[in-house]
RNA sequence: GGGCGCUUAGCUCAGCGGUAGAGCACCUCGCUUACAACGAGGUGGUCACAGGUUCGAUCCCUGUAGCGCCCA
């Protein structure tokens, strides 16, 4: 067989010059999932690897963010089934309450005109239905488009059949551990949303506001309370004082009259009024205000709700019908005008409640609602953590989570929407009240509680529900719990916290073993990536001009434990670039006739045992990294061991061998075949599609429906630090010659002669011809009259004639520079080695690296020195 | 107000007791049939500031300043 035959021009020339990700990308996926690849067994002897999806809003598109976190989990899913796993990457959506309805409520009335209202209840949620679908299509597109690798079977939703079931086991199951109950307490309410929030559903934003200071009752009589709420004093039951301040004593058991609205109302003393702060003395409104309820039970005091769902004034007099801040703004009117007003601030920047869903002023109010007790969920899933049987990375976010289960209350879990898990509560005519579990069915004459559960309620269950509880089915018994759950540190408190709670609950098992939690994406400018303030990279976008393989390298690239990242576009334009580069190296690897067909040589060469060693290096950094959730470091390692090591170095090194055919040619085609096979298998899980499409064509897998995507994950191979000692002395060579060219002007092309001496003393007489291609040198011929020589270490050294005069000056420049270099590291080693106290305490190994390198100062030294003697 | 984190090359970030690194950007040269989405070479940093610990501090400790985030 001639070399030429065994070159593989056909395979090559089914590879384009340039990578175009869009037709491979389509095409793939495809087959992928035509072929079952992610498609997990519930009985198979493999052990199980599984992560859920975080669910994105239905309604939703995928941002950064998503693709960042599904780049990671299809990351870790794809290399556990490259490693022989029952991998599970199980997708779904949630029904996000509160914003589909928004969504869909906000299209009814632009595109029909017509308010849910008007459709009524159940026509309405039909409507929901329909918008979910064409919504749902969008975003599992979204996915397909980016690579996820998910086992589309065991698809869910957090409002079909088998999960609303699971949602109303679990209620009942609380209800009748007495962990569910009814009561009146002070909510966050959203007049906009016309919906009760939990605590975590409100977001404080520092607001301009204003302190209003204000007098209730008659010279010795008054008492003057300071609040940025002016229109609650309409509700206000009574005003507070500490028992201790002398200040009021005088007026403790006096009431004062509410303007307005002709009530008296007492001064009392409660211990929880802070002195210090403002007057000392604080106006009581138990209905719209938590610590003033709290006051308002601890004395009694009636609550009035002064107004409505919509935050229009409900209270009888002047303000009646007013909207809460046109309100404010009258009553300040009024109360100035009647001299009631002793000082107002404005702006008082103090932080204000806004509805996390549309920004809205959340109106704390007084109202019935169903909570969940947390004390001891939150004690579980705060266990869980502490005891080790679920591990949080990066640590540091240990204490955030801590902070959050530690400080738990109790948790809003009714939601007066209708788009979402009725609350299956039932009412008697006589005032009973029944919960009703999955298939049974109310009394007659009985009606159901009209409000929906939030959407965390459902989504808190989303690691088993979606394996198919409370059913005990085979998935669940193989999945859960689950391996690891990946997610933005800012959800933390949201999701994360309930699922622990729900699943230690439910299951007696915390629902992963592990959670990491990766950065959040931000914009150049540090802020967090948002539709909202317009700054968002759409991630769809970089797919179609850079393919997904760039994106989620870029990504992947980014990811560091503990810190967010900035994305911009340029990231994703030198991820291209790296596919690029990868493609066209394996392009040129076939046309060399890479191959991965018989054993690896027994005696490789020189340069094969140094990439062999380089592989076997890059292998256990991509494992030990992937294991630490690293992943920024592992494609560190991926590419500069791809772009540096194998097309800038390992390349290079083999187009002598191949030109000169034989024996060492088979050899290095087989080692080529192998790098570039092992190097594709170890990038795949990051970028799969161009890997899968490389690898078929090196492998010829195709025809036998082969796949990387279940190919063996590569093992190290064990290191060969000779070789690696060698070649590093052979690339130091190359540099010098190379740096040498070039500050002497030699043009990349010209050839120089050049007599390399002293390679036999460094072990590399057998690399010359090598050394000579990658530097253009050629051997001396009949007339050599060396212009210049380099010495390039202790041992070796180039005599180079240019053919001319060199350029004298540059190159006593460089040489002053390195000696210059090297004469500051002298003074510094032997500084130290002149210090007593280093030389007592430091460890030998220290010392004996700064005697090495001051041997090595002073040996740059005497070259430079005797190099630069010579030009003179 | 409480807590957490950050401050390293023009930009984005690694490193975290013992020679300051990467990618991008920048400068010079080069289209040498794998790749110009590329190759070769180069410039660039009192590691925020001030103290302390140590033989030695970008790294550990304390404080200051600036920035970010979370909670109230």
């Amino acid at each position: 067989m001639t070399d030429a035959a065994k070159t593989n021009p056909d395979l090559a020339d089914q590879l384009s010059k340039t990578y175009a990700p869009v037709e491979v990308e389509a095409r793939r996926y495809a087959k992928w999932v035509a072929d079952g690849r992610f498609a997990a067994s519930d009985s198979s002897d493999r052990d199980p690897y599984a992560i859920v999806i975080p669910p994105p809003n239905v309604t939703g598109q995928l941002h950064l963010g998503h693709a960042l976190d599904h780049t990671i989990i299809d990351s870790l899913v794809r290399r556990e089934r490259m490693r022989g796993k029952e991998a599970l990457f199980l997708p779904g959506t949630d029904h996000a309450g509160i914003s589909t309805q928004n969504v869909v409520e906000r299209q009814l009335a632009d595109k029909e005109g017509v308010s849910r209202h008007d459709l009524g209840r159940e026509a309405f949620v039909d409507k929901v239905w329909e918008w979910k679908d064409v919504y749902h299509e969008r975003i599992s597109n979204q996915m397909k488009k980016i690579g996820d690798g998910v086992d589309w079977s065991r698809e869910r939703f957090t409002l079909d059949e088998g999960l609303s079931s699971a949602v109303q086991t679990m209620f009942k199951r609380m209800y009748d551990d007495g962990m569910i109950y009814r009561a009146e307490r002070i909510i966050n309410w959203c007049p906009r949303c016309m919906t009760a929030l939990s605590d975590i559903e409100v977001e404080h934003q520092d607001d301009a506001g204003e302190l209003v200071s204000m007098r209730y009752g008659e010279g010795e009589h008054s008492i003057v309370v300071a609040t940025t709420r002016l229109e609650t004093m309409l509700g206000d039951t009574a005003v507070a004082v500490h028992p201790d301040d002398e200040r009021y004593a005088h007026l403790l058991g006096t009431t004062v009259e509410v303007p307005f609205t002709g009530r008296r109302i007492p001064i009392i003393a409660d211990a929880h009024v802070d002195p210090e702060f403002g007057t000392g003395a604080v106006k009581v409104t138990p209905a719209h205000d938590p610590n003033d309820f709290a006051i308002g039970q601890r004395h009694d005091l009636e609550a009035i709700l002064i107004m409505d769902e919509r935050g229009v004034i409900t209270a009888h007099g002047p303000f009646q019908g007013l909207d809460r801040f046109e309100a404010r703004s009258a009553i300040a009117a009024a109360l100035r005008a009647g001299g009631r007003i002793v000082a107002e601030k404005r702006p008082y920047m103090h932080a204000v409640g806004h509805c996390d869903r549309c920004d809205t002023t959340v109106e704390p109010r007084l109202s019935k609602q169903w909570f969940v007790k947390v004390e001891r969920l939150a004690k579980s899933a705060g266990d869980a953590v502490r005891n080790g049987e679920t591990k949080i990375h990066p640590p540091e976010m240990e204490k955030r989570y801590f902070s959050w289960v530690d400080n738990l209350l109790d948790w809003c879990i009714s939601r007066q929407l209708w788009w979402g898990h009725r609350i299956p509560i039932w009412y008697g005519p006589n005032g009973e009240e029944i919960c009703v579990g999955p298939g049974e069915s109310a009394p007659e004459g009985y009606t159901q509680d009209p409000d929906v559960l939030d959407t965390w309620f459902s989504s808190g269950l989303w690691p088993f529900s979606t394996l198919g509880w409370p059913e005990q089915t085979p998935a669940l018994e193989k999945f859960y719990p689950t391996a690891t759950l990946v997610t933005g540190w800012d959800i933390i408190f949201f999701w994360v916290v309930r699922m622990m709670m729900f699943g230690t609950y439910a299951m007696g098992k915390a629902p992963f073993k592990e959670v990491f939690l990766h950065g959040l994406i931000r914009d150049k400018e540090g802020k967090k990536m948002s539709k909202s303030s317009g700054n968002g990279i759409d991630p769809l976008e970089v797919v179609d001009q850079y393919g997904a393989d760039a994106l989620r390298f870029m990504l992947a690239r980014d990811a560091q434990p503990g810190a967010d990242s900035t994305a911009s576009i340029e990231l994703a334009e030198i991820s291209r670039n790296f596919c690029n580069k990868l493609w066209n190296g394996t392009r040129f690897a076939l046309m060399s006739g890479a191959t991965v067909e018989g054993e690896l040589p027994a005696e490789p060469s020189l340069i094969d045992r140094w990439i062999l060693s380089r592989l076997s290096h890059t292998i256990e950094a991509v494992d030990t990294h992937f294991e630490a959730y690293e992943f920024a470091k592992a494609m560190d390692a991926l590419y500069h061991f791809a772009w540096d090591d194998v097309f800038d170095w390992y390349l290079e090194l083999t187009k002598p061998v191949l030109a000169e055919g034989g024996q060492a040619a088979d050899d290095t085609r087989r080692v080529l075949g192998h790098v570039f096979d092992q190097l594709l298998r170890l990038l795949h899980p990051v970028i799969p599609f161009v890997t899968e499409e490389l690898w078929l064509t090196l492998t010829g897998g195709e025809e036998r429906n082969e796949s990387l995507t279940v190919a063996v994950w590569p093992t190290p191979a064990g290191a060969d630090d000779e070789a690696e000692r060698l070649v590093d002395a052979l690339q130091h060579l190359v540099v010098e010659v190379r740096r040498f060219r070039s500050d002497q002007g030699v043009k990349p092309s010209q050839r120089v002669a050049a007599r390399i001496g002293g390679l036999d003393a460094a072990g590399l007489a057998d690399q010359e011809r090598f050394i000579r291609v990658l530097v253009k040198l050629d051997v001396e011929a009949e007339g050599f009259a060396p212009t210049a020589e380099l010495a390039v270490s202790d041992q070796v050294s180039v005599a180079l004639d240019t053919s001319g005069t060199i350029d004298v000056a540059a190159e006593r420049a460089r040489l002053d520079k390195a000696l210059k270099a090297a004469e500051k590291e002298l003074a510094g080693t032997t500084a130290k080695l002149g210090n007593e106290a280093f030389l007592a305490k430091a460890p030998d190994n220290v010392v004996e690296k700064i005697r090495a390198r001051k041997a090595t100062a002073e040996a740059d030294i005497a070259r430079a020195t005797a190099q630069l003697e010579r030009l003179a």
